[in-house]
DNA sequence: GAGTGGTCTAGACCACGGT
DNA sequence: CCGTGGTCTAGACCACTCC
C-alpha cells in the first residue's frame, strides 16, 4: 500500500498525530529531526507534512515549526476529505446505508441554445440527457439529472445508466476522470424536486453542479444533484 | 506584487492561459522548455504548474504532458477563488454590492455540555455568543451565529461585534487565522432563521459552519452562517 | 543570535505514454 | 524506443520566530 517514501512517512506520521504521540507538545519534530529518522531527504519529508497539512491536521509556521491543530470527536468530521469522485457523503459517515437507482428518464438529445448556455456544451453536439432517483436507506434523497456528451462517451444504455455510469466510463471505455469542478447553491424546489424526492415540508433543494473532465482536458459531463435538505454534508478546507 | 520565482512564472503562465496563447494545442510547454525560457530551477517551475493545477487551469499526465483544461464563460464561476477567508462569495463575483451588518444579539456565557457538543469548545470555557444579520443589496441574506473563546479572543465589544470582528483580530490583536474548516448542508429553517431572514415562500437556509484555527493550533470560534436560497454558491475541486 | 520553515538550484533515476 | 512528468537526493541561502 504504502508506495513511496514520501507516502511512507505522511502514513507513519498521521498515525502518531491520532494517536495523540505528539499532542503534548502540540508540535511535530523539526524537519532535521524527521530527516534523520526517516533516514530520507527534506524533500520528501516536506512533501509528507504539505499532505497533512492538506488534510487540515497540522499548519506550518515559518520560523517555529510544524503545528497540530486541535481535534476533538466532534471536529472529526471536517476531517473527511471529499476525495471520492463518484460520490456524496451522508451526515453519518461510518454508518453502513441502503442505496438504490431508480432511472427516471433517458434520452439522446441536441444541444441548443439554452441548454448549451446552462452546461457550456457545444451548441449542435449530441448528448445523453439522463435523469435517476437515488434512495437512501428507502428515502428518494437525491435526483441526479446528468447531461454527457454522446461523442466523448458514447454507448450509454438505459441498463449501463440503472447501474454505474461511472464504472462503465472507468472500467469499460477506459476513459481518466481527471478533475471534477462543483458549485454548490440551495435552490427553491422545481416540479422535477417535489415530483421525485422525499422533500417532506420542505421546499428546497441543495443542488450539486458538477462539471467533469477528462485526463485530454476536455469538459465530458454536465450534472445537477439536487438534493433534500438534513442529509448530506460536504466539508472544505481553507489555508492561510 | 511577484514575489518569488515560482510566483512570477505562475503568473505568466496563467495570463497566457486565459489569453488563450496555449489553446490550440490544449497544452502547456514541456517542462524542460518552461525552465529554459524562465531561466530558473525545475522546482520553481513545477510549484507554478501544481498552483495551476490547484485551481483548476491545468491537469498533468505522466508521460504525457500538462494538459489545459477546457474553460467557457459559463464554466469560470467553477474556477476557484481561494483564500477569501472573512466573508461569503457571492454568485456574481464582480459586481459591486450593498453590504450592512446589523447586531441581534450579543452575549458572554459559559460553555455547557450542550453548547460544547455542539461547537467543541471545552465545557466551563467562556465564550462570546453573538448573532449578527448580514443585508445584501437591503436583502437580509445571512446571519451569523458566533462563538468565539474568550480567552483566545479577548476584548470583543457590541461595537467591534457591529464592524468587524475579523479585522479586530487580525489588526488589533494581530492574531494569524491560520485554517479555517468547512462544513456545508442545507437545514429546514428555525425560528432563529424565519425571524431574522427574507425567506419568502422558502422553510429552508444553507448552513456554513466554520471552526477557525490560530497558528497555534487552537479552535478559537465556532459560526453556523444561515444563508437563504438562490442567492450564494460555493465551488470545490477534485483532482485524480 | 540561534533555530526553524520557505525558496531555490543542479542533478539523478524511475514510471508512464505514445511511436 | 524516446519523451515526458513523478520522485528523490544534497546542498545553499533567505525570512521569520523567539529568546
Amino acid at each position: 500500500m504504502t508506495k513511496n517514501t514520501f507516502d511512507s512517512i505522511y502514513k507513519t506520521l498521521k498515525e502518531r498525530i491520532l494517536k495523540g504521540t505528539y499532542s503534548i507538545k502540540m508540535r511535530l519534530p523539526i524537519e532535521d529531526d524527521l530527516i534523520t529518522e526517516f533516514d530520507s531527504s527534506r524533500y520528501a519529508v516536506r512533501k509528507a507534512i504539505k499532505q497533512l497539512a492538506n488534510e487540515g491536521l497540522v499548519y506550518s509556521v515559518k520560523g517555529r515549526g510544524v503545528v497540530l491543530l486541535e481535534h476533538t470527536p466532534q471536529t472529526q468530521q471536517f476531517n473527511l476529505n471529499l476525495g471520492e469522485l463518484s460520490g456524496i457523503h451522508t451526515s453519518e459517515p461510518d454508518q453502513t446505508f441502503d442505496y438504490q437507482t431508480a432511472l427516471v428518464s433517458f434520452d439522446q438529445i441536441i444541444v441548443d441554445q439554452a441548454l448549451s448556455q446552462q452546461t457550456a456544451f457545444e451548441v449542435g453536439i449530441p448528448v445523453y440527457a439522463i435523469k435517476r432517483v437515488r434512495s437512501i436507506n428507502g428515502t428518494r434523497a437525491v435526483i441526479d439529472i446528468n447531461y454527457f456528451n454522446a461523442q466523448l462517451i458514447p454507448g450509454i444504455t438505459p441498463k449501463i445508466a440503472k447501474t454505474s455510469i461511472y464504472d462503465y466510463i472507468q472500467k469499460t471505455l477506459k476513459i481518466k476522470i481527471a478533475v471534477v469542478k462543483r458549485l454548490l447553491r440551495v435552490d427553491s424546489a422545481l416540479p422535477v424536486d417535489t415530483d421525485n424526492l422525499a422533500l417532506g415540508q420542505n421546499n428546497c433543494v441543495g443542488n450539486m453542479i458538477s462539471i467533469a473532465f477528462n485526463d485530454s482536458g476536455r469538459q465530458f459531463e454536465y450534472t445537477e444533484s439536487h438534493f433534500i435538505p438534513n442529509e448530506l454534508a460536504f466539508t472544505q478546507l481553507i489555508r492561510n
